[in-house]
DNA sequence: GTTGGTGCAAATGATTTGCAAAAGG
DNA sequence: CCTTTTGCAAATCATTTGCACCAAC
């Protein structure tokens, strides 16, 4: 479980900068607790500073999805989900009739990364899927 | 087993007309046996009919991928490919290291849909797994 | 004849990049 | 100081869309 503390340490022992724009992203996806868009965090980190650009939101995010700090999950076309990893883990059924999405748990997934591991040595981000189908509603 | 026929057979009585653009999508799609992008698609067909244009191939993989003839696969960033639905089901290992793909047996998602079928109704299309990791090469 | 389909060109929209100025260590 | 990072603006690039013309059925 890292702290905020441990994050900045984290940032700084990879040779990367602290600066003002990456603590306010990073505490801006952490704070979403969820998944947030790269334009939903840029209007967060506008509210306090509104100078930051998008390409800096999107420069911070490549870098601390690097780090493995945040995951990005593709939801199908369109805009990339970013969430703080740590939490619950778990994934996401879309349908795509109706685009609901409805939480997997990860209880599903478990036992694929390792299956993977053992078979292939191919070690899988099993941390936030997006399975594509269609819900009880639109299947008939 | 879908053949040429039957499917020629199934777009008409989608009430859809059946061109000749249509048709050569359709067999460039099939011919490839494997995924193929729709700039590659575009190229094939383009070598027999060069007026035919990108947009008219995405219209079709979209209408083909409607009526369940063909899947799409989201490698991430950047372009989607497509492949025709019929062969042995597959799923893909990508090092986002290296960008390595690896084949990854059906059978290890196998169960899956029928899990998560019967605990949420939830109809997934478990056709084409793209599962983002590190491979064997790039772990360490 | 009617739709529905095509080609063309222009738009979209998320993400990326070049570059000079600013700031972290 | 010496690099890395930023803001700005412009570029990418896959995919989409509006529209007038054409072609299946």
């Amino acid at each position: 479980m890292a702290t905020h503390d441990t994050t900045m340490q984290a940032l700084k022992e990879s040779g990367l900068r602290l600066t003002p724009q990456r603590i306010m992203v990073l505490t801006a996806v952490r704070q979403a607790k969820g998944h947030v868009s790269a334009a939903e965090i840029l209007e967060e980190v506008k509210e306090s500073y509104p100078y930051i650009d998008a390409s800096t939101v999107y420069r911070t995010l490549g870098v601390l999805k690097e780090m493995r700090l945040i995951s990005e999950t593709d939801m199908g076309r369109g805009e990339s989900k970013y969430e703080w990893i740590e939490q619950e883990r778990h994934h996401h059924l879309i349908c795509r009739n109706c685009d609901r999405v409805t939480l997997l748990d990860h209880k599903f997934l478990e036992n694929l990364g390792t299956e993977i591991l053992d078979d292939y040595g191919f070690k899988a981000d099993i941390d936030h899927f997006a399975i594509f189908g269609l819900c009880s509603d639109c299947v008939n």
